[in-house]
DNA sequence: CATGAATGAGGATTCATTCAT
DNA sequence: AATGAATGAATCCTCATTCAT
């Protein structure tokens, strides 16, 4: 017979995967659709469970959204993190993180979710006022982690002093803005891995000194 | 006494003064909140009229937002044309539409439109679709604007000729893409001016031969 | 100088030729899409004037479709009354009445009125129930017009008295009923004339005596 | 204990009650008011759900009504088709239709329904155009099946050969149409039966051969 | 008088959220 | 725990009616 813990743990075991399966159906559409147009009926159709269920696991849309948020920042966060220590150089580091997200992140959903993340007007400024605690710690670590990578850069005389790290970082982010890049690809004209490599070429030269 | 023509163009000039605040309010709105946090019922009381007032001016939600689009894309191809033809060289060409769209063109509304139109997922992908025509034409007008900039940049020997012109085009647009960079200005830790300065440098090392 | 009496009978001839385009096109609109379907602005839009003249004419949409059941009514009885006069015997009357109707008077709009008039479930009711009093007058007086040629059809032994006169009554009514006759029409299967001869025949037939 | 099948059937009978309750509902409004002064709203609260819940059934307000015309329509043919077959002669059965009609059938809804279905201008001309189809399909079984009586009568010898079938059997229709004679019975001139014995002594004296 | 811009009540429809089973 | 039927607030849009010019 089976112990009460481990039926517990298996039971945790199953909710834990239909967590997974909600949040990955979730991420799909708000890559699809975006934030209005996805509907927490479709979302639970998708992973095949009741729309009760997926109130069971998240309390309500904003939470669910605010989750995969989360999860998406924490991979990127991890991704960079690897990149970063594989790499000696401040450029190649740099240049790892690139290949990271434009390789392997923005596959499907990530992609889609740093766009709403990043962009997207102020559609999900309540969202982000109301639970920015949890949400922001991350964004602002990403954000340092990349400031402290370019100055490093500078410190090491390889990155331009002359324009401010802040710049550095939006212009590094802006180009990751997947909508515009997203139409070239889908119109044959590139592909993902020239596409970084263009973007790469063009980003540091862009901060390179002199 | 007034003659007719003098009442028509008087009650012309009203609705066109209405219509403006419509499209004022209808701007802001999207700006601060984005297309479907935006309602007819809020913009007709922003503007201090009734709902169907609204109506009375544009057919549908959809037109009023294509209004929206085609007006600050008029106003950004008016004044990128502007901004060329008063430079020379290439590169001081790209700099004036620069310092164009940061400088005056992101004060409030249009900023938030150029995100909106740039940026959002599929969300709006029907809307485009279905009335793309209009749209797309002045699109196309503005990319193919810049993209001839850049080019006229390459054969002049100013611009690295090994990245594609559709690359740089984008990144160009990216660096416009307003949401990160208005935290900067709105944290004080910068100014327009200079964010179009730093970012012109950046840019343009970016992309010069060599 | 005319003087103010011609004046006056002057733009009163105006105002009634204008209601009479009024009328007309609110006929002409109701026999297309009924009483619903038609809008107030359409009506004045075919008059060619402005919507506000039509409420200078009649106080509301109830009050102008009364009009338009009125003046049918009064067209419809002076026809029937006409129609009586120049024959002798009850069965000529009758079929006096018939072809007028089927001939003259449903040429575009009487026949859609009686349409709506007769038919059209409860929707009218309340305008009915309302306005009663200017309504059913005339409508009792063609009931009554026709009753008593019935009973004067049967008094001459010409009509089977074993049926009530109000089922003659309705059965004549009912057959005018055009819904289902236009299609016949519509569809090129039979003439208005042969139509009113058939249905003649049908109706004298199931009314005449042994 | 109850077995899922039990819980499944159980709960699917509550809802094709409540699916009944929403067609009455709906059928009772339509034949009082007809259907632009039937709201869905209302329908609700008749019967005293909530808005959404009526959605939960007929995807809109077309939809509804649509049902409710194929669920009188199916149980007018299954009257009408009961009601022949226990008959002999043509003429037994036409009367037994007659009967079906007027004595069942228009109780309360299946009456106001097949006024709205016969007559109505245009007013539901697009709601038909889109879903004629299924709606057809009946009126032309109907329509087919009565016509078919009606020329074994002809062929029978029993009825006026000169006479059109189209136009008897409009006739025919012509004569369930509810709005006069209903006044007849709610002025308690006359009683149901009755007026079926009168309308159809008139109808096959009308359409008897010589 | 004539106009037609403005109004706002009313109606269909959607969808996040709740809760009885 | 899981379900999914039920809810009702929110939203777009229409149109009869009013009223300032």
């Amino acid at each position: 017979m089976q112990s009460i813990t481990t039926i517990r743990s298996l039971k945790e075991k199953q909710r834990q995967e239909r967590e997974e399966l909600i949040l990955q159906a979730a991420e799909e559409m708000l890559a699809e659709k975006g934030y209005h147009e996805t509907s927490m009926d479709e979302i639970a159709v998708r992973v095949g469970i009741a729309k009760g269920t997926v109130y069971l696991h998240f309390p309500s849309k904003e939470d669910l959204v605010m989750a995969i948020f989360e999860r998406g920042m924490l991979k990127l966060l991890e991704g960079v993190e690897a990149s970063i220590t594989s790499e000696t150089t401040t450029r190649a580091k740099m240049e790892a993180v690139l290949r990271f997200i434009y390789g392997g992140f923005f596959n499907k959903r990530g992609e889609a979710l740093f766009s709403i993340f990043g962009s997207n007007s102020g559609e999900l400024r309540r969202l982000f006022a109301e639970k920015k605690g949890q949400m922001n710690a991350q964004w602002e670590q990403l954000s340092a982690r990349i400031s402290s990578l370019l100055e490093e850069g500078k410190a090491a005389g390889e990155f331009d002093t002359t324009i401010p790290t802040g710049v550095m970082l939006n212009a590094f982010f802006s180009l990751l803005a997947p909508k515009l890049n997203e139409r070239l690809i889908a119109e044959g004209q590139i592909s993902p891995d020239e596409l970084a490599k263009y973007l790469g070429r063009f980003y540091f030269k862009g901060i390179t000194a002199i």
